[in-house]
DNA sequence: TAGATTGTTAATCGATTAACAATC
DNA sequence: TAGATTGTTAATCGATTAACAATC
């Protein structure tokens, strides 16, 4: 079986979508719904599943309670883990107040700083000094992270952190970061986003200018990888 | 041809590459260095180049300077898009302050909201009422919006948008927006972000336990997608 | 039962990689 | 020239979609 990262994503939306409808009532599903909720065919919803031996009722859908318990268990979340913060610049703080991951089951438990003013260790989520980072990793067996500190210090900190034991990390810097195969890095990269958003918008406008053959206009349809 | 959405990822990648080679005094690269930077293959770059008619030298490589030119008509920043971001909570206002996106030739001009007490015309970058949100995009003819309010609000102020002549919107709520075909909504997702991370953790360790085959442990190289 | 939906196989589509002729 | 790198074609790989038998 080939694990497919897009097909994670997709569990997830599923998994969000069967919130909500849940909160609306609902007790069953159909594959036809999630599609629509998730924005793709219903094949890929069953065949997505197919994948995590995930079955339900043929004539009868998924029961909405189950097929989330699935989910949950398939994406890992049957266990919480703790997530750290390195960096309390505009993102890492925003992320630290940001009070939606609870509801979506991610604790963030501290951020670290390099910085001694930023230091507090009376809010709800502490904000500790980059000399106790180790330490702290170590003592609560951290196993993901979220890097948001200047660009310069990213590698330095990644390093550090592998060392210690953190598998998996969130990267808000714009640069590449190296690290050994078994290490899960996944980058949000903003200004990457952006262009491409630029991108499009301005084949349309040359598209508009030259009447250029359509083949560009019918490209348009972004939406995450 | 078929625009691909990872490609232009790619070359908004080997541009910012390439601008740190100069910096560091490069006058041409080859497909390899490249390559190496983004992570990807050289048969990747020579291909993404060829698609959007960008030539080189045969035995000599790329000069710096007109590749970087080339990539930035074709990823259309030959023009500056101002941006606006609607909703200034947490996300938004660390985005708001963020230095950089100028680097980048990216341009925040105002950011809108509909608590009164976060007004202030006075910042460098204003925090103006929804209630003129329109009116400044029309008079300034905005393009592209960052969306950072709270979930509910979001298709409303996209609606809103649309109507007067928004194109490109980034979306950090989580939720999936509905939109004319012609319109580009690109979302960064970071719970979704996370539970991909969370995935890859769990079942590295699922693995670990139980010795199943290790065809997953194959498969954690994650990078965007 | 008749009708509708699942689960899966096969077909299609698209993107990446390999390979090599062209050529500077 | 000899060697190295581009540009492109063909082969491969992987993911999505279509279609339909199974079945509740």
């Amino acid at each position: 079986m080939t694990v497919n990262k897009q097909a994670i994503i997709r569990l997830s939306k599923y998994k969000s979508a069967l919130n909500k409808l849940r909160a609306l009532g609902f007790k069953k599903v159909y594959s036809d719904n999630l599609a629509d909720s998730a924005g793709v065919t219903s094949a890929q919803v069953r065949k997505d599943f197919s994948m995590f031996e995930i079955t339900g009722n043929k004539r009868g859908g998924y029961n909405v309670d189950d097929l989330l318990n699935k989910l949950n268990f398939v994406l890992g979340k049957d266990k919480i883990y703790d997530i750290i913060i390195v960096g309390v610049g505009n993102i890492g703080a925003a992320l630290l107040k940001y009070k939606g991951f609870e509801k979506e089951g991610l604790r963030i438990v501290a951020g670290f700083d390099i910085d001694s003013l930023k230091i507090n260790r009376e809010l709800p989520v502490p904000i500790l000094p980059i000399e106790e980072m180790s330490d702290f990793v170590k003592k609560n067996k951290i196993k993901i992270a979220i890097i948001a500190t200047p660009e310069l210090a990213a590698q330095e900190v990644l390093d550090e952190l592998i060392k210690v034991g953190v598998k998996g990390f969130l990267n808000f810097t714009p640069i590449r970061l190296k690290a050994p195969e078994n290490i899960v890095i996944n980058n949000v990269d903003i200004y990457a986003e952006i262009e491409k958003i630029i991108y499009f918008i301005s084949a349309i406008e040359k598209s508009k200018d030259s009447k250029l053959e359509n083949e560009k206009l019918e490209n348009i349809d972004l939406e995450d990888e």
